[in-house]
DNA sequence: GCGGCGAATATGTTTACACATAATGACGTT
DNA sequence: AACGTCATTATGTGTAAACATATTCGCCGC
């Protein structure tokens, strides 16, 4: 019916100011980022209202001049960003909040060194089975007088010392963790390369260097630390529970 | 040829023990979630090694039986996952390590006090423009000389302090902001429902309360804070440059 | 052996069509 | 008026086919 249009090549969902090539809409949307900009520019301009219903996908596949799959893609691609919101039957709505996600690259500790340019190094200062305490054994679903593996561990920034590791992971989720050295390669690489999929929670928060973790980071007893708490699971089962004390003065960066 | 499988409706990725019907592959992996969870299941059980290429979409069809643009979707939402790694005549492999994406809901300050059952309050202290000190001019991308709307506010946690914020923005990217009242909504919300697409990046750190951060919140000066520094922009412009200082003892959670 | 060029190939995208499924809303019954 | 039922409708998904495009690989000439 229509030749197909140029493909855009695996651009993702952003690029507003592209490929709205006439200003006459009904000219030449044919690729599905041609219509995510010219949706996008729609709600940003208040010709969509936020809360409001948009036209359907048959409706807007007509106007565009391309077919629903075109135009399913694009909204679809737009729903995934949090910009709309789509039901069964109820249709297309912008949505009231944007719910902005901030991604952030899960912090290989190495990566977040070797970024700034520095060289990374890490020590082991404790490696063996041993009974968690309480909350521990809790996060990682053990019971009462079950042993995990407690890794304790110091990153190095160009010999300086940048950050303070203390982990325990599940022997019953990880048996291989028990028989394997980490002073080559770090715990949580090693876990990283041998766990593909996980989930998991982390906290954030600042709190005062205790006077061992001032002395293994070489601040002052009190210093205000940035702290990391995270639980990783693979499916129902708890892997291993992380705390980690950055070293004073680091900062965390994501990115909307 | 075949009668189309059952639809499963609008589920995302995740959800691997479902949909593997049979045993035996290639009798029946005809949605896209399904070929999802077996191409999952088979990174996981390490039958398709980290690192090492997979088969060609179209050999994945031929073996699962269904048509390549099914298993295009489903290779596609695991790339986006960030578990594949896909290449034009390159062909598709299991990333090494997969970047995990911790997903944040960008926090509206209302919603994380609302969140814990409290009820939200916040007082404005100050508002009005000003000229912005260089660094925040130079985040505004602002010429030097040129004011900018500066707003200071204390939200409230049931009457206690929550968080201190510190807020600049643009009247060049916002002039509605000029006229506006915030005492009855944040600016935060109001910049949120009014500019809808932005992104940014934040930053997270461990502070010292300053003595007037200290009074604000309530707190003995030096204690450890928790502090965002975060810069929004709508394309090119940055609208807004905010540093919230949250009260001791909070603790931002996220979500792998 | 080296460099450039063209063929082969895997993914990226679009189309047209069909059917599935979830809501909605209209309608008729109680 | 309240309630249940059914047709309608918008999105969700799958298929087959075609073309686009980026790489890679092998071949050829030097």
């Amino acid at each position: 019916m229509r030749q197909p249009g140029p493909s855009h090549g695996g651009r993702k969902v952003a690029a507003v100011a592209d490929a709205i090539a006439d200003d006459a809409p009904g000219t030449g949307l044919r690729t599905w980022t041609a219509v995510v900009a010219e949706v996008t520019r729609r709600i940003a301009d208040g010709e969509w209202r936020l809360g409001g219903i948009i036209p359907s996908e048959a409706e807007l596949a007509a106007e565009f001049g391309c077919s629903r799959n075109t135009v399913n893609r694009a909204l679809r691609a737009l729903a995934d960003q949090g910009i709309l919101e789509r039901k069964r039957r109820a249709g297309t709505r912008v949505r009231h909040l944007p719910e902005s996600r901030a991604s952030i690259g899960i912090p290989v500790v190495r990566h977040l060194v070797e970024r700034r340019g520095a060289r990374y190094g890490h020590h082991v200062l404790e490696q063996r089975a041993q009974e968690p305490p309480d909350a521990v054994a809790a996060s990682l679903g053990l019971a009462a007088g079950a042993e995990a593996l407690h890794v304790t561990s110091l990153h190095l920034s160009d010999a300086a010392p940048f950050a303070l590791e203390d982990r325990w992971v599940s022997l019953a989720a990880v048996p291989a963790a028990a028989t394997t050295d980490f002073s080559a390669v770090s715990v949580n690489e090693w876990l990283v390369r041998n766990v593909p999929f996980s989930t998991g929670e982390i906290g954030l928060s600042a709190g005062a260097a205790t006077a061992e973790e001032a002395a293994r980071l070489g601040c002052a007893a009190g210093t205000p630390v940035f702290v990391e708490d995270r639980v990783t699971r693979l499916g129902d089962s708890a892997i291993t529970v992380v705390r980690t004390v950055f070293a004073p003065g680091y900062r965390m960066r994501l990115t909307i």
